[in-house]
DNA sequence: TTCGGAAGAA
DNA sequence: TTCTTCCGAA
């Protein structure tokens, strides 16, 4: 497609290596496969995880009730944005819905069944099935790991056996951003893109792996102008945990627990296993609180809940809101309703439900 | 409103 | 491969 809108300008990596920080853009799992003709374009439940990341869309798209669960409160909002996402100017919820349906079979999603324009991501398959942590790990440790099936799918490992202190050692053992040599193991020194081979690379890209949302993983909090509307896939912003079952078996207390023996994680200045625990809502603690099967939400540390936090909403968001198509150079006849803000809609507060 | 088949685009 | 578009069925 010649399609010249911003926002797939502001999503290309930046072309000077340099000014791009290594473990801030989107993980390559983000994207299409470069193989495909289309690489590089943002996929449509990424861009629904946006979306929920954005407090001003939280009248058009939210998180609402079980873990993983978002209500699209207007469906037509959340059509149009992703319509301009795409340059597609003709886009609708009916059309949209149907790539949303396409993620049934990919468990990435799944239809809150009863519940009007309610759907539910997998995150675990989310992750996995764009970066399969557990087959690096598999491979580190020369077994299986798999993840045990959830309720919505997950890849099933009926002989999986636990992530034992020793393998974890080896995942550990990476080295870590802010050290010397992090830049090199994480990434490629040719292209300064995140190494998808390296031993623990979901500390540094944001990915955790399986359980969390792109926006949950990193201890890093900053403005992101190569992403739109300063998108920072590191956003500690409002999520609900995910329920037991979707954790793997060995996670989380295991690893808290293992964390113990391995003096190197959870100190210095690089990320750590201690973030990646705090974003799950879980502390070093071996006792899981009660509570986290009733908090839809996850409690921030240091934030009240919802609250955003650690500067991943940013007041200047509204500068790379993205909500002209005009600029497509393809398919954008009728595309008059498309040049509303979605500043100008804000506070409509959806359609109800 | 939701689902999923079918065809096609990129 | 990932949607986009269209459409009939439930």
């Amino acid at each position: 497609m010649d399609c010249s809108c911003v926002s797939d300008l502001l999503f290309a990596p930046p072309a000077l290596p340099a000014l791009w920080t290594p473990g801030f853009a989107f993980p390559d799992w983000a994207y299409k496969p470069e193989s495909s003709p289309g690489s590089r374009q943002i996929q449509l439940w990424h861009f629904i995880l946006e979306l929920l990341q954005k407090e001003e869309y939280q009248g058009v798209i939210a998180w609402q009730g079980d873990y993983g669960e978002f209500v699209i409160k207007d469906p037509d909002e959340v059509a149009r944005l992703w319509g301009i996402r795409k340059c597609k100017p003709h886009m609708n919820y009916d059309k949209l819905s149907r790539a949303l349906r396409y993620y049934y079979n990919k468990r990435i999603l799944h239809k809150t069944k009863g519940k009007r324009f309610t759907y539910k991501f997998n995150f675990s398959k989310v992750v996995l099935v764009n970066y399969p942590l557990l087959d690096v790990a598999a491979a580190a440790t020369g077994s299986p790991l798999l993840l045990t099936p959830g309720p919505f799918g997950g890849a099933p490992g009926p002989d999986a056996p636990p992530l034992t202190p020793e393998t974890l050692q080896t995942l550990f053992s990476a080295p870590r951003l802010g050290e010397p040599g992090a830049r090199t193991a994480l990434f490629t020194p040719e292209t300064d893109k995140l190494r998808l081979d390296s031993p623990f690379p979901f500390l540094g890209s944001g990915a955790t792996g399986y359980s969390k949302p792109p926006g949950l993983l990193g201890p890093y909090s900053r403005a992101f102008p190569e992403c739109p509307w300063n998108f920072n896939p590191y956003f500690t912003g409002p999520f609900p945990k995910l329920p037991p079952s979707l954790y793997p078996p060995f996670y989380p207390n295991p690893l808290a627990n293992s964390l113990g023996h391995l003096p190197a994680a959870g100190a210095g200045g690089g990320p750590t296993a201690a973030p990646l625990l705090a974003a799950t809502g879980e502390s070093l603690s071996p006792e899981r609180p009660s509570g986290l099967a009733a908090a839809p939400r996850l409690a921030l540390p240091g934030t009240g809940g919802s609250e955003p936090a650690l500067g991943g909403k940013d007041d200047s968001d509204s500068e790379l809101e993205i909500t002209d198509v005009s600029a497509c150079s393809s398919d954008s006849e009728g595309d008059e309703g498309l040049l509303v803000p979605a500043k100008a809609k804000e506070g409509k507060g959806g359609t109800g439900s």
